[in-house]
DNA sequence: CGTGGTATAGTCAGTCACTGACAATAATCG
DNA sequence: CGATTATTGTCAGTGACTGACTATACCACG
């Protein structure tokens, strides 16, 4: 394999990062982010298939995370108290990701785009968590359903847990509970 | 105001429709769009920021009827019920939309650009519903969850409702239900 | 140590979405 | 009918993305 490819890709994916933090994502070219990171604009769109999924790359571990945590959840186990357990499981996923994430929800939140593809990774978390739901036994609609229930839990205990409430888990756990609250 | 702005904007839209359900949306070209229309490729994008939004425009309508729903429902009323109710308050939008919905569905559902675009109208949806649920005293992060679980729902209650589910309301009555079991 | 194969990158030309600037035209109002 | 204004046409340009072909770096093998 040469030419360490995924050598390259971080340097786009940093370079990326930091043009778009700095002149703004619809400023930026794809060329300014190829000559930067020292490859062609060609180059660029070799290892990612447009301007935005250059910075969505950590989907993968985080998706793998929640698919095992909910197929290795007893059967007797109720499907919200899985999709809790599998959202805590992401736990040191989310706490590993120090600055880089900081700086990628920023720029994420500057641009209407890239908001737009963040709802995109999310449904597609939403869609692989349903699949796994509809080895439990649930329908796909069921499934979906559910997935997308815990997702926006979930949405809101990141969001609580950035804006400095401490403990990650308990924030997915108090995120549940409301849910729980909310419908009763 | 000459030249009737809305004859031309709902040309474009009967055009885009056909052209994306018969060609596809990718292999169709703006330009092609606004000929069908009997107007040029810039008229196009006069009326429509992009080629993704000619397919999306009866969401004020849809919004409008949540929005006013949510605020003339009483303040005794939980936030569950009042969305419940919100929801089942579009019943007459949605029967309305015939025959081009269904088509409508059909073509967005063959394209990922332009299912993302449909999450993100998705989400603006929420947003407005969050904003007026503000209002009733929640705060922000819990109003954008309540209004997301209650999308979650109502997506379900439309998808079941398409498939041959006689009645709109009780699909919306069903799927909130589905919820309230789902997290107790 | 050369040599060939393969993965990766560069080059070039092209399409198409979208935009700004300005000219042309059609409806409206006096 | 003339003036005003909303709308459209025309034109030129930028930038995202792609296909086809070439060039180069790495690897294995003799």
């Amino acid at each position: 394999m040469p030419r360490d490819r995924e050598k390259v890709r971080r340097r786009l994916q940093l370079a990326a990062l930091e043009l778009y933090g700095s002149a703004g994502y619809e400023q930026t070219t794809a060329a300014q982010i190829a000559e930067r990171a020292g490859v062609t604009e060609r180059t660029f769109f070799r290892h990612f298939p447009d301007k935005r999924e250059v910075l969505f790359d950590g989907q993968d571990a985080l998706s793998a995370v929640l698919i095992t945590a909910v197929k290795e959840s007893p059967a007797t186990l109720g499907t919200w108290a899985t999709l809790r357990q599998a959202f805590e499981a992401t736990d040191s996923i989310m706490t590993d990701n120090g600055d880089l994430a900081a700086a990628r929800r920023a720029v994420i939140a500057g641009s209407p785009a890239l908001r737009e593809r963040e709802l995109t990774k999310a449904m597609v978390l939403s869609l692989a968590l349903a699949g796994t739901l509809t080895e439990r036994g649930l329908s796909n609609a069921s499934a979906l359903l559910a997935a997308q229930v815990g997702m926006a839990a979930f949405g809101k205990a990141f969001e609580a847990w950035l804006d400095g409430g401490g403990d990650f888990r308990q924030q997915v756990q108090l995120a549940f509970d409301e849910v729980r609250v909310l419908t009763a």
